[in-house]
DNA sequence: GATAGTGTTTTGCTATCCGGAACATTGATG
DNA sequence: CATCAATGTTCCGGATAGCAAAACACTATC
C-alpha cells in the first residue's frame, strides 16, 4: 500500500495524486495488474486504467503481458538532481573505491526536507538503498550534515521534526543532540554507535566543494564486529577524510 | 522547452499531462521561477503554480529561494527499475571496474520501448548519460540487443521505428541491418564505427544471466584515435566477453 | 458450452481544474 | 519616503475534464 497516496484532506490538485500515489504503488511492487493496482491503491478500476495508459502514453510506465512497469524514464528526471553538481558524480566514484577498498557499505549522503537521502552507494546487489530516506539524528552522515547548521537551524529541525527513537541508543533529546553535534565538530566525523540500527556501526564525514561549501557526507556502515571502537575512532575516519580530500581535489583540478 | 509535454491531440487525463510537462521542464533546467517554468511551458501562471504546490507537497519538487527544483525522491522511482533485477545492480559495479581498466567510457545498455537507454555508466564529471536514450540501430549496444532477437521481432522493431541517419555511415537500409545483426551473431560482439557520431567508435557484447536470458549489453565507446581496428576486433571484445561473464558468475554464485 | 475473472469502453454527472483577474509582495529607483 | 514594475499568490465562476459505475469484451478454465 503506497504510503504517500492521495488524502482527502489534502489541497493541491487531486488528478496529480492519484497518479502519484498509483506510481508509488508500482514502486513498492512491479508487474501489478490493474485489478491488483486497484486494491492497493484507493482508486477505482476505470480510474487505474486511465491514468496507466495516459503514463504509458507518455512513456513513464510499461504495459507487459503480466502487468504494468516503471518506466526507466525515471532516469531522467532523477539524474537532474543527481548530476545537479559534478561532486555528486565524483561522490559516485570515492563511493566505489571506498567500499572496494574497506570491504564495507559505503555511502553518500545529502540531506533534502531534514531528511538523508542516499544519493550513491556501494554494497550489496539487494536493497541499494538509493533514493531511500532516513532521519538525520540517528546517522552518522545525518550528524555530520546537522553539525554544519548553526544552532537556530538545527532548532528549526527540531521543530519539524521528531527525534525518533529506533534503538536503546537513539538520541532523542535535542540537548544531547546539541552536544553530540559539538563532539561532530570537535573531532571532524561523526559515530553512529547503533544509534540506527541494533548491530550497526557507522562513520561519516563532511565532503566540502572547493569553495569549502559542503557537498554532502560520505560514510561507511557495517556490523559491530567489523567496526570496533580502534577502527571506528582511528583509521576509518582517516580513510574518510582522505577521500573526502579527493573529490574536492578532483573538483578543483578535474579528473 | 520540454519536447515530451502534453498535446492537444492526445487522449488521456490532460492534467497529468500538464504534471509532467512541468517536471519536464525542471528536468531539462533546474531553478526555474514560476515565470520561467510559464514561459517554458504553454500552461498559464495559475496552473504552474498549482501544480509546483501539489508536486512540492508530494515531496517530488523542491521549491528555494532562486526557484523550484527536481526532489531526489524521483531516485525512488528510478531505482524500482534500476533494481528491477540483481543482474542490472551487478553490472553497475563491472561498468565502473571495466571503466577504470579500460581508462573509456563503459556502458550498461538496456532496450526499452525499442530504444537503447543508458542504464549505468563510467565516465567523465560532466554529462552521466543515464537515463538518456539513443536508437538502437547506431549503437553498439542496440545492435547487440537486436542480435538477439528474431527477424519477428527485428521486423516489427523496423516497422515502428525509423532507421535515421545520423552520420555517413548510420546502417540506414533494413537490408544492411538484417546482415550487420548476422555478423554480430556470428562475432559475438558488436562494433559502432562512428555510425552515431562521428570520431567515436564503440564495442559492446551481450550479458547474460545463469538462465541465459539476455540482461543488456556491456559497453565501451572512445574516439577513433584510441579505438584502433587491432583494438576493437581483439582485446576489447575479449575483456568485454570476460566482463560480462563475471556479472553471470555473480548472479550464480552472489558476491 | 458456461462461468468467473480481468481488462476495456461507455456514459451521465458534477466536482475539479482551469485561466483570467485581482491582490500581495519584493526589489529597484528617484 | 513614494512609485513602479515584476513576480508570486489567491480568488472565483464556469465548463469541461475526470470520475465512478455499469456495461461490454476477452480470456482461461472446466
Amino acid at each position: 500500500m503506497a504510503t504517500d497516496g492521495p488524502s482527502a484532506d489534502s489541497a493541491g490538485v487531486t488528478t496529480t495524486r492519484k497518479t502519484f500515489a498509483l506510481l508509488e504503488a508500482l514502486r513498492d511492487e512491479e508487474g501489478c495488474t490493474i485489478t491488483e493496482l486497484t486494491a492497493r491503491t484507493s482508486l477505482t478500476k476505470s480510474t487505474v486504467y486511465r491514468h496507466l495508459q495516459t503514463l504509458t502514453e507518455l512513456g513513464y510506465v510499461i504495459e507487459r503481458d503480466d502487468g504494468y512497469y516503471l518506466s526507466f524514464r525515471f532516469l531522467q528526471l532523477s539524474e537532474t538532481p543527481r548530476t545537479r553538481t559534478p561532486g555528486y558524480t565524483a561522490a559516485k566514484r570515492t563511493v566505489f573505491e571506498l567500499g572496494e577498498e574497506t570491504d564495507e557499505r559505503a555511502v553518500f549522503i545529502v540531506e533534502e526536507n531534514y531528511e538523508a537521502v542516499y544519493i550513491h552507494r556501494y554494497g550489496s546487489l539487494s536493497d541499494t538503498m538509493i533514493g531511500k530516506r532516513r532521519p538525520l539524528h540517528s546517522m552518522a552522515s545525518g550528524k555530520v550534515i546537522l553539525a554544519e547548521w548553526d544552532d537556530d537551524a538545527v532548532a528549526a529541525f527540531l521543530e519539524a521534526t521528531e527525534l525518533e527513537q529506533l534503538t536503546e541508543n537513539t538520541i532523542t533529546d535535542p540537548d544531547d543532540l546539541y552536544a553530540e553535534l559539538e563532539t561532530v565538530r570537535e573531532r571532524g566525523y561523526a559515530v553512529n554507535d547503533q544509534e540506527h540500527m541494533d548491530g550497526l556501526r557507522g562513520v561519516a564525514v563532511p565532503v566540502y566543494t572547493p569553495d569549502d561549501e559542503l557537498l554532502g557526507s560520505l560514510g561507511v556502515f557495517g556490523p559491530t564486529t567489523r567496526l570496533p571502537d580502534e577502527y571506528v575512532h582511528g583509521e576509518l575516519p582517516n580513510r574518510l577524510w582522505d577521500k573526502a580530500g579527493e573529490i574536492k581535489v578532483t573538483l578543483a583540478y578535474g579528473e
